[in-house]
DNA sequence: AATGTTCATTTATACTATCAATGAGATGTC
DNA sequence: GACATCTCATTGATAGTATAAATGAACATT
């Protein structure tokens, strides 16, 4: 069925059979491709990729590390509950979003970034030092450049928020620019179609200043701002289509 | 040097060579043993551990997955900077904390907390079902118990926190539950000493009564103070260390 | 009838030997 | 000195074999 010659593995995605293997492997977990079906044992797996049984072996307990796979002898490789996987893991990250778009993950991104995001910006506003501001201000610089097409929409917002996350200067906080681009990268796809300009400028701009004046408790209520609007805008969408069109959803 | 043997390996940690090598040498490498020398090749490694190339190389491969290590031809294999280790791996989260106890680290911790927990709580009043608050309130009684020596005040606590991020219904809050988890297991080694008893179940109860009547705004501002005031208390520590006792450091 | 015990079987685990591919650095050439 | 070429250490990949661990069934014991 999923049966694979080496050369696809190979020019799918990774640099060597076992980053291929690894790639595709990870993605049909994540799709749910094995979801009632037995999962395969190391010798069929790597009978229908075509590789050699090293090159599975690596691949597997790659997935283990992420949280993917458990193996043991006599019960075989067999598929962890999602509750396990490692989600801030870049690989599961895109595997997930390579799966159906899905609104509620989207949801699930911005109910994380609403937590993170306004408390990096209060640490940001005591730690940053200038070159981090800087950074900061060129993110905002870019996305006025943007409002005139100068620039890129997207990767400014996302520069942006990067740079508050690297200033808030706490290494857990730095792991969540994959989670916070692809969600504004994900956002996009959804959020600019309802709302023409994601704009909001001004609401960066709060962000920025408050950082400036170190003022953390200005710089945290800014960013929860610009969130919990983003959050709000799904919500109601969410709740219109749920109304079908019949009876308008109250509440602003 | 690190000469090891195989069955010190074995029986380290791990139910194979394998998870064994990985941990030696996850271990290893955050503790930073290789700082200021080059890693060493895969038949050096395998030499040195008196394993397999095969069985090296597997770990070398679930370290990658994890961030800490790549691999490249010809160039060998080399230790990632620390800012791409994924910090939430449970595996990277304990080599981090069996290095010298660092209050540096567990001030990191609790920034993380302080963003985390507080959405967590507001999303739990929200979402939590009968059982979800059930299990809020059995994590709350423990901590009453404990405060009469009827239960261990520490694992009380954590059962109460891990609950609400259960409760949350967001699957990226659930993977702080390790975190969460093993910052309070930390946290005592330091918190403990200086206050005495933890306590603070009124703290506690207020959440859970937020929770109850459904109330995000009240759940999150209840509990931001509870950990608010953990991350007061370290820095008011912290300050008294750098005055080494000759003036007293102000501040409630 | 309930409870250990042995044993076969399956599967991951581990080792060895060997060859291929890669690419950084040394060497050579113009 | 710039550019091509060679070298070879190191990871990448395969094949084959042997071992160890987990499981359940058959069997023996109480």
């Amino acid at each position: 069925m999923i049966a694979t010659n080496p050369r696809d593995v190979r020019t799918q995605l990774g640099r060597n059979l076992t980053h291929g293997m690894l790639d595709a492997l990870g993605r049909t977990i994540v799709i749910g491709e094995y979801e009632n079906r037995v999962f395969p044992t190391e010798a069929e797996l790597a009978k229908q990729h075509g590789v050699s049984r090293s090159v599975t072996r690596e691949a597997v307990k790659m997935l283990t590390a992420k949280g993917l796979l458990s193996a043991r002898p006599r019960q075989g490789t067999i598929i962890q509950p999602s509750t396990s996987w490692n989600l801030f893991d870049t690989d599961v990250l895109r595997w997930l979003l390579e799966r159906k778009f899905s609104v509620e993950l989207l949801r699930h991104f911005n109910q994380l970034r609403v937590a993170i995001e306004p408390e990096a910006a209060a640490l940001a506003a005591v730690n940053a030092d200038n070159a981090e501001r800087k950074a900061i201000s060129d993110g905002l610089a870019r996305m006025q450049a943007a409002e005139e097409g100068m620039d890129n929409a997207l990767e400014a917002d996302i520069a942006f928020h990067v740079a508050i996350l690297k200033a808030s200067r706490n290494p857990f906080y730095l792991q969540f620019q994959d989670v916070v681009s692809t969600a504004l990268r994900t956002s996009i796809l959804f959020t600019n179609r309802i709302k023409g300009r994601s704009a909001s400028v001004e609401a960066h701009t709060a962000v920025r200043d408050a950082i400036a004046k170190q003022n953390p408790d200005r710089a945290r209520t800014a960013m929860r701002k610009i969130i919990s609007d983003v959050l709000d805008l799904m919500d109601t969408v969410q709740l219109e289509k749920k109304s079908a069109g019949s009876k308008k959803s109250a509440k602003k």
